[in-house]
DNA sequence: GTCTATAAATTGATAGAC
DNA sequence: GTCTATCAATTTATAGAC
């Protein structure tokens, strides 16, 4: 009847699942997935609970798409190379800052992923390969400091991982105002990356 | 009627009472306090819902409970001076020890705190309890460091923090297995306290 | 495409029996 | 000291009106 076309209709279904999607982050990330519910996420979407339901099969269903869809942007971000980096330190040095970038850019979304990899439950499988890629970085990190020199690259490489969450737990906890920015000017520093 | 005597049915009360606690943290940490129904609990610890308000006026009473028996115990440990160290060096190396070994004694329980200070909500309070308590040791480091002749002291010891923090975090989320002490080893011999 | 009304199950919490 | 029975509120999820 309405003279909509079906392109039409396909830009407004996908502005209402963002903004459900959007909303649901928000409140996962804030109050945790469990205590969060269908009926909040709706009134802070400005919606009823029942479109929720015509666009996600359920609560579960709600956060693997948020997961998925977040996810893919990380990998497109980490797996693009640069042809142009000569020297391992700098190498190492612009993993550091993707790393952040990514965290910056999705400071909600990381405190959810913490969140989920410390509980057991439906976010397990999202911790696991968030798991996975972090022991390839630790490789490739491993190999790096070996051809910096490094006496210990693999345990050098382990505890950059384990600084790099630290930092990344502090900041994503924070309110605000945490000094992101000089962490990793002095992790850089102390880990001769300058 | 029955011929217990008063110190006795205090025994069974503490017992019961423990019994609780002990089932409620390890729900608390593995699935998350709200996702965690006092039904669990009960089923856990074996007993009827009932009992469970006998001794705990409701979940969040429950919840406190558990973080004050448990910070009570950590800040024990932390408030011990030790007379003998002497160099700043021997000094830190000490509170990082002791730092882990509360933490290795207390797995469980400091997931739960992680999960908290990430959350808004019921345990908030908690978590700005962990932070001002982390301020202060802080303030140590950097005045033990300053001690050691470390150029930049104060973004040193912030820096430590992180790592410790990371440490940590990936300690009590990771199933076991986790090089923990190799770990700590490598931090020491980064911040020169061999 | 969105909403309201409602069903069915679960939750935190209480009262009273034993 | 412990349990069972039960209440009121909230939860997820569905069906049907507009």
């Amino acid at each position: 009847m309405s003279p909509k076309s079906k392109e039409q209709i396909e830009i407004i279904r996908q502005q209402s699942r963002d903004n459900i999607l959007e909303a649901a982050l928000d409140l996962f990330s804030n109050h945790g997935y469990e205590s969060t519910s269908i009926s909040a996420i709706a009134k802070a979407a400005g919606i009823s609970k029942g479109l929720i339901y015509n666009y996600f099969e359920g609560k579960d269903h709600l956060l693997r798409s948020i997961l998925e869809s977040a996810m893919k942007v990380g990998n497109d971000i980490f797996d693009q190379e640069d042809d142009e980096i000569r020297t391992p330190q700098e190498h190492l040095s612009r993993i550091i800052d993707q790393v952040f970038l990514v965290i910056r850019n999705n400071r909600v979304f990381w405190r959810l992923i913490i969140l989920l990899s410390l509980q057991k439950g439906v976010g397990s499988k999202m911790a696991e390969m968030s798991q996975k890629q972090n022991k390839r970085q630790i490789t490739k990190a491993t190999s790096l400091f070996s051809r910096m020199g490094v006496h210990k690259p693999y345990k050098e490489a382990l505890l950059l991982g384990a600084l790099i969450d630290g930092i990344a737990l502090q900041y994503v906890g924070m309110q605000e105002n945490y000094p992101l920015d000089h962490q990793i000017a002095h992790l850089k520093e102390r880990f001769d990356l300058v």
